[in-house]
DNA sequence: GCCAACGTTGGC
DNA sequence: GCCAACGTTGGC
């Protein structure tokens, strides 16, 4: 059986949701935007039928929410060419792309959600990009990760270590707020860099 | 090519 | 809000 391959890719629940993909036409959306080169790389690597993990950073309630499969590998990214879209690099050359995207459909939502705190404390996870590089917006999963994040989505969530005993202190208010700075694309063009 | 300044990500 | 990590930019 051909070897399938396993990635993990970021979001923000206010930008584009895993319900966002769910809700889209074939449930598939372009996933562009991204602007690293390691990430960049990783879109390269991605091959149809490969799945991915779809997490929610920053603000969002930091978890794995969903699987979904690449549909269509990599092809140009056109924001990168519009100078209209907040993605676009003045530097990208329509005759040498440099940057790309996939076409993610989605697959199934887990069961429940899995936490970046639970997943922290997981072993066997410990080595996950997730964890050791923070800022790499699409990044690879192995197999063994991915059997244990789908493990644990299918079993109750372990209760919180005693260890993480912090009050429940409100976040400032205005904590809530985006930055300007961080205006993100619309769900066409969602937030991957 | 070096590296300081700067900008962004993203957890806390 | 704070700040660590780290990628990018630009002066030299």
């Amino acid at each position: 059986m051909p070897t399938r391959n396993y990635w993990l890719v970021k979001s923000e629940a206010d930008v584009f949701s895993f319900d966002d993909l769910l809700a889209a036409p074939n449930r598939t959306t372009g996933w562009d935007g991204v602007r690293n080169y390691a990430a960049r790389n990783h879109l390269r690597a991605m091959r149809a039928g490969d799945l991915v993990l779809f997490y929610y950073s920053m603000e969002s309630d930091k978890a794995i929410v969903g699987v979904a499969t690449v549909v269509r590998e990599a092809y140009p990214d056109a924001t990168a060419l519009d100078s209209a879209d907040p993605h676009y690099d003045a530097k990208s050359d329509p005759a040498a792309p440099r940057w790309f995207m996939v076409d993610l459909q989605a697959a199934e939502r887990l069961p429940r959600p899995v936490r970046l705190e639970e997943i922290k404390r997981t072993k066997g996870l410990e080595n996950m990009a997730l964890l050791r590089i923070g800022r790499l917006s699409v990044q690879p999963v192995t197999d063994a990760e991915f059997a244990i994040i789908r493990r644990l989505a299918e079993s109750p969530a372990a209760p919180a270590p005693k260890t993480k005993s912090k009050s429940v202190k409100a976040k400032p208010a205005n904590a809530r707020a985006k930055p300007k700075s961080r205006a993100k694309a619309k769900p066409a063009a969602k937030r991957k860099r």
